[in-house]
DNA sequence: TCACTATGTCAGGATATACTCACACAGTAA
DNA sequence: TTACTGTGTGAGTATATCCTGACATAGTGA
């Protein structure tokens, strides 16, 4: 591995780990249908709003997520949509986690 | 949100969590075409073994690899190739995000 | 049996992340 | 100006992750 693709596959390990938090799933499924404001996210995922602030930062700083303010408010809205396809894998994953159980459980 | 929709949410974090990892984003590449042992894992990513071991456990868990008993050897294969796709979404936000920053400076 | 190889695990210390409370700042409206 | 709202940030603590060296286990072959 050259030194290129070690970084290459830091830069990408970070867009990922970016997306790979309980709450800023949560968040970036909300912002699927269009661009939120901090409150109502925090609303929304039912965690604090310094919290949220946190967790938007750090999808901001992933590219994840991009921002615009609007008077008192900032609004976020999904910049790269493709990462909702992550969840659509997943999904997948446990699914088929979920059957081989299942079929463990009934080879007793 | 519900209780149920916050465990999914964590089930998925869990998996994406496990990808967004350098080291292990080279495993996954790796396994591209086909299943490796843990040696020949070790030497193409350049870690040591007991790390290796380690990162390849934490795949497992989240279901994204499988692995085989080849005799003294341990084979691993993807379980899960759509997890190839993340990487080429996040190329995406990389690129996009080259390009932003090449707007900028052009405009100075 | 013994020696060797491939793999996994334990203990430790370093580093990073997550969360909360408190406070600071920017914008709005009276 | 003052009061209020929405947002972001610093300090502190708790927790999780990462890496390494040393050791343990399982399989192979003489």
């Amino acid at each position: 591995m050259t030194n290129a693709q070690k970084k290459l596959y830091r830069l990408k390990a970070e867009v990922i780990a970016a997306v790979g938090h309980p709450l800023r799933l949560a968040i970036i499924d909300f912002l699927r249908d269009g661009e939120q404001c901090v409150c109502d996210i925090a609303a929304h995922i039912e965690a604090k709003r310094s919290n949220v602030s946190r967790h938007l930062g750090v999808l901001l700083k992933a590219h994840v997520v991009s921002q615009r303010k609007d008077g008192l408010k900032v609004m976020y809205k999904l910049r790269t949509p493709c990462v909702l396809n992550f969840a659509r894998c997943v999904e997948g994953v446990l699914r088929e986690s979920a059957r081989e159980a299942q079929a463990v459980l009934d080879g007793l």
